[in-house]
RNA sequence: GAUUCCGUAGCUCAGCUGGUAGAGCAUUUCACUUUUAAUGAAGGGGUCCUGGGUUCAAAUCCCAGCGGGAUCACCA
């Protein structure tokens, strides 16, 4: 391996071979034992100092401040950051100052994870800190963290904010980056909160399977793949609703899972191509019932994770607390542009979209332009949470008629700070409606709709032997988290989002390049000429290559004679 | 997929109408026993994303590619 090392990797692997050569094992095997954290201190230090004389704790070595026999460092830990007090004639009683002097003077870099033990006091200047008796090395970094620094203001200079490298290396992200770790924590919480939330009404949680031979539930391009013993194409699902409706044939009155589905579209800071949603199926319900849920259960996560119902996102102050409004598509329509939609046909739809500025083309039905003009005039609008119920069935081929408008469907969608955040039906249990609206999908795919659904003979034969009236709800819980976070981007949500893979750059092995007789001394030089592969050197220009090496040589201020031009070229015919 | 902006030291960034690179932090050496963006002094560190082109001369201008951001399209 010829890797390119930097300087400062250079001098963190010199300081690891001086702790061996010290005989510190730089990555011990045996545990350290912690008895506090640094959140824990700051919280409790104030009313129980004597609890706090004999503590231990390990975290990363974040700052060091050496100011001759004393020092301070920062030690971060998985709750916070607490300053170390270190005196160089408190750790080494003795004569022998090496722990101080040389360990951690030297050999500690920024970035290395110890352990340390002593006694929690407040410094002349009122910070609560470790008075450090004993310093352990517990694993050796060699690569050096980026350094933001906070400021008497709190603000925070040369911050780590190239979104590249934090999603590539969330875990540099993490360690120096606190607020992207809070928002992980409360994505967790979200879960927590709404696990809860569903178990206390009884309802199951369950799996389901990721690989589908038949992908359906929602209307998306999948994920394709094959598996070998059945020499069978599968899927990676996009939803999980027709298997949790055959549990709900099978005599389970709610269950609900939180599912990754896998779609194979386009990326946005809304959209990644695996995402969670939680799904959830109630019988013996309606969609009314399902939104007085979901309201509930919203405003207890809100409540959960700020203490109150109200959530700041971006410019908006966003309020969960129930009753939410509700509007039926056509209401909604009617009031953020003044169309009555409902006494309109289609020719009559298209005009109107036409006359506010909504783009329709031909192509599209009745139910599409509908949902263009919503999209397009209502959704950015609903900025506090809102539900929008009784949808076109054209584009609900799961969702049970409308109870009593012709041509409408028993769904609901809660739209939040301009977005979807879940969508929810009485679900359709008529198996010969079901099959029909499959077969109507069906011709939508013939007319070449890649997402139209595909036709499930095992759900419908599920269904066949009876559903209860059941309802349904997915809720998006990347979104949810984005809101609940006051998160930007989804990638901010996801702790390792879709990317391109990093670009591998190709360097020959140092064994390659001593077979073409290149002395060892000289390696580095052929590589830092950018002959990276065998191919390249060969490729090379002997007289160039033979410069840049005589320059390299200067520069290192290498004693080794310089190789000739022939014993250069010799390198190249092997 | 389209449009647009960006890519310079480990990190954050400057670098004008072309003249082969700068700052702060980090790092190295020295001083310093309660600092906290510690301080003071002195150093080291660069494939200016990659490859072409224009030019006496390219980080800078042009073209192509790679990677990323934003907006749009797609995602009922």
């Amino acid at each position: 391996m010829s890797i390119e090392l930097s300087e400062q990797e250079l001098v963190r692997r010199e300081n690891l071979k001086k702790a061996i050569d010290a005989g510190i094992n730089p990555y011990p095997a045996e545990l350290f034992e912690v008895n506090c954290s640094a959140k824990e201190i700051h919280s409790n230090y104030q009313t129980d100092k004597i609890g706090y004389k004999n503590i231990s704790i390990a975290g990363r070595l974040m700052r060091q401040r050496i100011m001759g026999k004393a020092s301070f460092a920062e030690l971060q830990d998985s709750t916070g950051k607490i300053q170390l007090y270190i005196n160089r004639d408190d750790l080494c009683p003795g004569e022998d100052k090496f722990l101080y002097n040389d360990f951690f003077k030297k050999i500690l870099d920024i970035g290395d994870i110890i352990g340390v033990k002593g006694y929690v006091f407040t410094t002349q200047v009122g910070e609560i800190s470790i008075h450090v008796t004993e310093i352990k090395l517990l694993a050796k970094t060699l690569r050096n963290l980026p350094m933001p620094v906070e400021d008497a203001e709190g603000k925070v200079h040369d911050a780590f904010t190239d979104t590249e490298q934090r999603y590539r290396q969330r875990y540099v992200d993490l360690i120096v980056n606190p607020q992207v770790k809070k928002a992980f924590i409360q994505r967790t919480q979200l879960t927590n909160s709404m696990r809860h939330f569903l178990n206390e009404k009884g309802y199951l949680e369950v799996e389901t399977p990721i690989l589908q031979s038949l992908y359906g539930g929602a209307a998306a391009r999948p994920f394709k793949t094959h598996h070998n013993t059945l020499d069978q194409t599968l899927y990676l699902r996009i939803a999980n609703e027709l298997y949790l409706k055959r549990l709900i044939v099978g005599g389970f009155d709610g269950v609900y899972e939180f599912a990754k589905d896998f779609r194979n579209e386009g990326m946005s800071r809304f959209h990644n191509p695996e995402f969670t949603q939680m799904e959830l199926y109630v019988a013996y319900k309606d969609y009314n019932w399902m939104m007085d849920m979901v309201e509930e259960m919203v405003e207890k996560i809100a409540t959960d994770l700020h203490d109150k119902t109200e959530v700041q996102v971006g410019e908006n102050l966003i309020n969960f607390e129930r009753p939410w409004k509700r509007y039926t598509m056509f209401e909604a329509i009617q009031h953020f542009t003044g169309i009555d939609i409902a006494a309109l046909d289609e020719a009559g739809l298209r005009e109107a979209a036409k006359k506010i500025g909504v783009p329709v083309d031909e192509t599209m039905g009745k139910a599409k332009i509908i949902d263009e003009i919503f999209g397009e005039k209502c959704e950015p609008k609903l900025i506090q949470p809102t539900f929008i119920t009784d949808y076109p069935v054209e584009m609900s081929p799961l969702a049970k008629k409308h109870r009593t408008h012709e041509g409408l469907v028993e769904r609901f969608e809660c739209i939040c700070n301009g977005k979807e955040i879940c969508n929810a039906y009485s679900e359709l249990n008529d198996p010969i409606d079901q099959r029909k609206r499959f077969e109507d999908q069906l011709e939508l795919g013939k007319r070449g709709d890649e997402e139209a659904m595909m036709l499930d003979e095992d759900f419908l034969r599920a269904i066949e032997y009876g559903m209860p009236p059941t309802a349904g709800l997915g809720i998006g819980i990347d979104r949810l988290t984005m809101i609940m976070t006051n998160s930007n981007s989804i990638q901010d949500v996801l702790f390792f989002p879709q990317m391109r893979p990093e670009k591998k750059e190709k360097v020959a092995s140092n064994d390659e390049y001593v077979a073409l007789g290149v002395p060892e001394v000289w390696i580095a030089a052929v590589i830092k000429s950018g002959y990276k592969t065998i191919e390249l050197l060969k490729a090379a220009n002997p007289n160039k290559l033979h410069q840049e090496i005589a320059g390299f040589r200067k520069k290192n201020k290498i004693e080794t004679a310089l190789p000739t031009l022939d014993e250069v070229k010799a390198w190249m015919v092997v």
